[in-house]
RNA sequence: UGCCCGGUGGUGUAAUUGGCAACACGUCUGACUCUGGAUCAGAAAAGUCCAGGUUCGAGCCCUGGCCGGGCAGCCA
């Protein structure tokens, strides 16, 4: 059972001992299809799904598909996309509310008989006039009393479309003086001649939210029904429902939705950023949707781990983006094959190393795991290297190539820098001139050299162009918020390189293949990634002491 | 100045239900290393928002404050 302590597994853990729900747990993901799922999601996901894995549940998917006019086919099939990605499997039970639009009539029906809802007659202003405020309550509807006959009459015939859009709604008949806003006669249902994406044109009426929630998970029979803190206030309407219609009576349960630094979360702010031309649409590398994180080179695992990590509670927190970055490292560091790949490419020669020889160095693919085998690395004269990974003057702790200094080459030889070659007018160092020495062939008796330093390198007759992009926060603050936010926008989460080399055995990857590039980083190939035109999403660099020592 | 929900190292969670505050990320040392990666060893960092109270004993219970968040869509 429960290994991982949260308020939630008491919660259950207590209903089981009780045999509350006859030892059931039946938890379900309830998304509005209005925009793509995000990391945050991500988090509600592997909870619900988790849970039920855990306890020897269910999951169900439903789509809470009430609002006609913001809802679309494309947002339910990336939804469900998603899903299935992170790993998760709803079975045969994939539902919408519009599946029980029938039944919610019914209920709304029955609501009427009772005396429990009535049909009003008020405008939208007239509504929030006669709400009342925070500190005030609210006075009744002149509609309010209305005879049974009268409301289910009119009902009827909201439903049937002799009514415009806006002229009338049915409410819930309860307090217009509770202090719970929530109680104060909410809409149940309004009129809206909209097509919705499943039902058509079959219905002008559509279920608020509030009236349609908590029966879905009725007619379900989910136990347990997470939802994020600010439906708290709305859990007593949902009681409220539940008991006047006398039906099955699931557990509200909330919980802190996610925040994550140097980041945005709201589904409105992504649409802006994706309508504004700030990111190249919602799976842009740099965007927080499951889409975007998974182009970027997440995987399944590392978000599913990172979920676990932050854990479940009630108090509002924000988790540092640092930590996700920690899960994909832990996950890749075991798992990706190690190649080499220079991004900002610098020649260097062998002088002594003869023209037209290539030799096969032996690579090994993943230290971690040494059942990923090795692969050859051909070496010849002219090389590129990074340029990072030489300085004409180095600061102090520097271990890389400079004038004079040696190095070891991955794989390969030691070399020692013995002169550079400038360009003329610019005097920028357009060559490195080396020497290697033959004994110091990688695998062979090591003759006792050793050197501080190794660097990657490519060789310049085999390598082969690509294309790679490196992705840095979209944020340059940890909480990009207020009205402003986008001013918080980094002009330089994304630096495109086009100039780099890349080794041989990297010609044939396929989009979402990963890789570590040694000493760089984990890449992703792009979907946008071809054969002959390789492209490739930095999706987190290694962690690097040097640049931390360089930066002090 | 209504109702509801929160408050534990920098961050996120935990604390056997009242028993000397733990884990992870991050930070900083050091070791090792043909990735300045990984790994390993160690350190700093909260005395649990405040004040009272109950108790042998309180992060957990009680009272009163303070601070933060949510709620006045025919959105979800």
């Amino acid at each position: 059972m429960p290994e991982r302590k949260n308020f939630i597994r008491e919660i259950i853990n207590d209903d089981l001992r009780t045999n509350k729900f006859g030892g059931r747990v039946h938890t379900r993901f309830p998304p509005e299809p209005n925009g793509y799922l995000h990391i945050g999601h991500a988090k509600s996901i592997c909870l619900n799904f988790g849970l039920a894995r855990d306890y020897n549940g269910l999951c169900n998917l439903r789509f809470d598909d009430t609002n006609p006019t913001k809802e679309e086919v494309e947002y339910v099939e990336s939804i469900e996309r998603d899903v299935r990605w992170l790993g998760f499997d709803w079975g045969d039970r994939l539902y919408y509310a519009s599946d029980y639009f029938e039944q919610l009539y019914e209920y709304a029906v029955q609501l009427t008989k009772k005396g429990k809802a009535y049909a009003c007659d008020l405008s939208p202003d007239e509504i929030r006039e006669y709400r009342g405020t925070l500190t005030e309550p609210g006075k009744d509807s002149p509609y309010r009393n209305r005879t049974v006959e009268e409301n289910l009459d009119l009902f009827e015939r909201m439903r049937n479309g002799e009514f415009p859009d806006g002229s009338r709604t049915l409410r819930a008949k309860i307090d217009m003086a509770s202090p719970n806003l929530n109680m104060r006669d909410p809409v149940m249902y309004r009129i809206l001649h909209a097509a919705h994406h499943r039902t058509g044109d079959r219905w002008c009426i559509y279920p608020m939210y509030d009236w349609a929630h908590g029966q879905c998970d009725s007619i379900e029979r989910i136990t347990h029904s997470i939802c994020t803190l600010e439906f708290t206030d709305h859990r007593p309407l949902y009681d409220w429902f539940l008991a006047e219609l006398g039906v099955y009576h699931s557990q509200q349960i909330e919980f802190a939705r996610l925040n994550l630094t140097y980041t945005v979360m709201s589904k409105r702010k992504l649409l802006q950023l994706v309508q504004e031309g700030y990111v190249n649409g919602w799976d842009d590398a740099r965007m927080p949707t499951i889409s975007g994180l998974r182009r970027r080179g997440y995987t399944p695992e590392s978000i599913r781990n990172f979920a676990d990590r932050i854990g479940v509670a009630r108090s509002e927190s924000t988790s540092e983006v640092a930590l996700l970055e920690d899960c994909l490292r832990d996950d890749l560091n075991k798992r990706a094959l190690r190649v080499m790949a220079v991004l900002r490419p610098l020649k260097l020669v062998i002088e002594n190393y003869p023209d037209g020889v290539v030799e096969e160095l032996d690579a090994v693919n993943n230290p971690e795991d040494s059942s990923m085998g090795v692969r050859k690395v051909p070496i010849s004269r002219v090389l590129y290297i990074e340029q990072d990974d030489f300085r004409e003057h180095p600061p102090k702790k520097y271990f890389r190539l400079s004038p004079g200094a040696e190095v070891r080459l991955r794989y390969a030889y030691i070399v020692k820098c013995v002169g550079v070659v400038r360009n003329e007018k610019t005097g920028e160092i357009t060559e490195l001139r080396c020497t290697y020495d033959p004994e110091t062939k990688s695998g062979s008796s090591q003759s006792g050299r050793r050197v501080k330093g190794t660097i990657h390198w490519v060789s310049a007759l085999h390598a082969v162009d690509a294309e790679v992009r490196l992705y840095s926060r979209l944020f340059s603050v940890e909480n990009p918020s207020g009205e402003n936010w986008r001013d918080f926008i980094n002009p330089d989460s994304l630096e495109v390189l086009r100039q780099c080399k890349v080794e041989q055995s990297l010609a044939t990857a396929k989009p979402q293949d990963r890789f570590q590039f040694e000493r760089l980083g984990y890449f992703c190939v792009d979907d946008d990634s071809r054969e002959g035109a390789l492209i490739f999403n930095r999706a987190v660099t290694l962690r690097d002491t040097w640049a931390k020592i360089e930066k002090s």
